[in-house]
DNA sequence: CGTATCGGATACACACTTGTATCGAATACG
DNA sequence: CGTATTCGATACAAGTGTGTATCCGATACG
């Protein structure tokens, strides 16, 4: 009969995820050996493979971990918008606090972006990644929806492509930024045209005026 | 007294570039070995090292390379269009042109991507990298402004701004479509938004007219 | 032509990963 | 508590890559 599993387990795993993390972003996922990873954390590589199948299985785990910081923060941003005094451009403020560009972005960033190019080089990662990157864009596509809600706006395009969208120029934005840290400020041209976009994209049901220019 | 150069040196020397391009693309920057790019060009690693002094300096040849091509395309593209018949979406015509998808332009988006992440982690590689980037940017950046010009349209945002959102969509496009090849054709993000932003970017100094609802 | 130089092939020395197989200590449970 | 298990450490056996040093055939030039 089974004497059952430990109590540190949990830990350990955990304190992999910290360390491989970290490492990801540092040396990447290739560069990053799963030794490195181990070493960094306080262990010998005995744990990884007692813990994880492969660096991939770790990379999806890590994956799950993020999507949910995001969806909570959107989630949160979307939802404060309700509280908030009517600003002159409430996309523009959603958009600010949504991107707000601390350094376990940066991480995911690089991490994700390396995995991606691995997935399209190998079917296999690429059906789960596609899986994976599927789930969350629904969550997010909905989000979006209650987004124009709460702006009282209607969206003319389908949301899941916007989402899509909202992803390629988030990331492309945040590509330049990082190469050029001193030329173009972490998001910015997300936060100046996403705004542009969402505004072409939707339009007032019933509109109550309120129009700048054009 | 030196005995010249020979002249099968830049043989050589293309047919490594040539091989590396492809190499880097099945298998990725990281993941190629300077032994698989001279296998595949038909020579040993002698002849690498006596042509490159790192993988690196072999990217960069590449660059410029298809910086060239990229060049060339465009301003094909955009003289054609006052050649053009007036089509009733000129912005979507040129754009569409602008980014046909051969093989070329996928292996160099994952090439590119990649090595710009090598280059996020490597602050040498980074300098090298955004110089050239710059070069290339200004080229396009021109190209714009010929473009609003054909169209008789005038920006209202730098042009050299507008010149990187389009490489982020550009790229951010490119990465969804390749990753997901059934559910997103290739740059259709890009070719369905671009036009509503080029519109929204812009203005009619002296409008003459003509123009869909809204 | 003959020869100095060039271009690429070959050989070497070393460092680094990976996966598995095995072992000993910590721990859950009867 | 004692013991069966689980977890993570250790040891092993490959394989692979890199950079340099050296060598020899090809080639440009006097």
């Amino acid at each position: 009969m089974p004497k059952g599993p430990t109590k540190r387990r949990p830990q350990t795993t955990a304190r992999l995820l910290e360390a491989a993390f970290e490492t990801f972003a540092e040396r990447g996922f290739y560069g990053t050996s799963i030794g490195e990873i181990c070493e960094r954390a306080g262990y010998t590589r005995g744990a990884f493979y007692s813990n994880f199948r492969t660096k991939e299985a770790l990379f999806f785990a890590l994956f799950d971990l993020h999507a949910q910081r995001v969806v909570d923060r959107l989630t949160r941003a979307v939802d404060e918008l309700a509280e908030l005094p009517d600003t002159e451009d409430p996309v523009r403020t959603v958009l600010t606090r949504m991107s707000a560009l601390d350094e376990t972005e940066r991480r995911w960033y690089l991490l994700s972006t390396e995995f991606t190019l691995h997935a399209i080089r190998h079917p296999d990662a690429a059906r789960t990644l596609a899986e994976h990157d599927r789930r969350l864009r629904e969550e997010i596509a909905a989000l979006l929806g209650r987004l124009f809600d709460r702006l009282g706006r209607r969206p003319t395009v389908d949301l899941n492509t916007l989402a899509r969208l909202t992803a390629a120029v988030h990331e492309g934005s945040l590509a330049q930024s990082l190469v050029e840290p001193d030329e173009l400020a972490p998001e910015e041209l997300a936060v100046t045209f996403l705004p542009l976009l969402m505004d072409a994209v939707s339009e007032r049901p019933r509109a109550r005026g309120r129009r700048r220019a054009e």
